[in-house]
DNA sequence: GATAAACTTGATTAAAATAGTCATCAATAT
DNA sequence: ATATTGATGACTATTTTAATCAAGTTTATC
């Protein structure tokens, strides 16, 4: 599995943040809520995203988080890089004369991940939301 | 790791056999010493490869193995699926609004893999080799 | 300033995947 | 016959992933 649950809990978390347009900080129970993450696992996640200095922080009553960068500056390549350090076919040493195969394929995984935004799944749950809603209008 | 080590051994070993011009079954001992691949392991790789069609097998004294198909019928997709199972970036399963992107990639890497032949291999490990040696002549 | 609500952190654990080993059996060339 | 080689299944070890839990820190509010 090149991503892990961990690296898709962590994006969704930067959704669930990402779609909140008032600035007041979303707290850790509502994320894991909204989003299916288990709560204390969350907490970890918030941990390295905080430190990666995707999102902010604020503890006490009303505490929360909230992004720390605009969503169309956020991309996916960036986020799991942090999250789980490099992405990579295989580990460097364990291959041997066709390196060049998975050092290729890195490299096009490095491309996709760094063209899609945050934004970008922004929108398209946006979008795939408003689907769900029939129109009748002509 | 999206490739696993195993599946990376039984390219190494399908390339070993694929270096072999000669219809002389080659024997597992010599496949794991070239390619540095552990013996017993190996056990496990050549009979997944064998079952998959990729390989003949031969017992007794002077056995061994010997490719079933031409290299340039054999590529990377295939084999992986084999060995491993499905290439994919995440459990299906596991993520929810932003599958798009792992079935996107999905896509890109099975591209990818299929596009590359064990032919392909064969040449540019023979090209790496010549390269190797210096060649004075004008 | 006491208190409760929230985040922070580190230790620990559980489960699964990965990477093997080993022993026994089956086939076959000589 | 027998030595050589592959075939197969049971078993084990290691690592990674996915968590849980408890103790500590910060801060809004009464």
């Amino acid at each position: 599995m090149l991503i892990s649950l961990k690296c898709d809990y962590a994006i969704r978390a930067l959704m669930e943040l990402g779609s909140n347009n008032d600035n007041v900080p979303i707290q850790k129970k509502e994320i894991a809520a909204t989003r299916d993450i288990p709560g204390p696992f969350l907490d970890h996640i918030l941990s390295d995203l905080r430190r990666s200095g995707f999102i902010n922080s604020f503890r006490g009553p009303k505490g929360g988080h909230l992004l720390a960068k605009s969503p169309n500056k956020i991309n996916l390549l960036e986020v799991i890089n942090n999250i789980e350090g490099e992405v990579a076919s295989l580990e460097p040493d364990d291959s041997c004369c066709h390196k060049w195969v998975w050092e290729e394929l890195d490299n096009l995984i490095a491309d996709k991940l760094s063209a899609v935004y945050l934004s970008d799944l922004l929108d398209r749950e946006e979008q795939d939301r408003s689907n769900d809603i029939p129109n009748y209008s002509i």
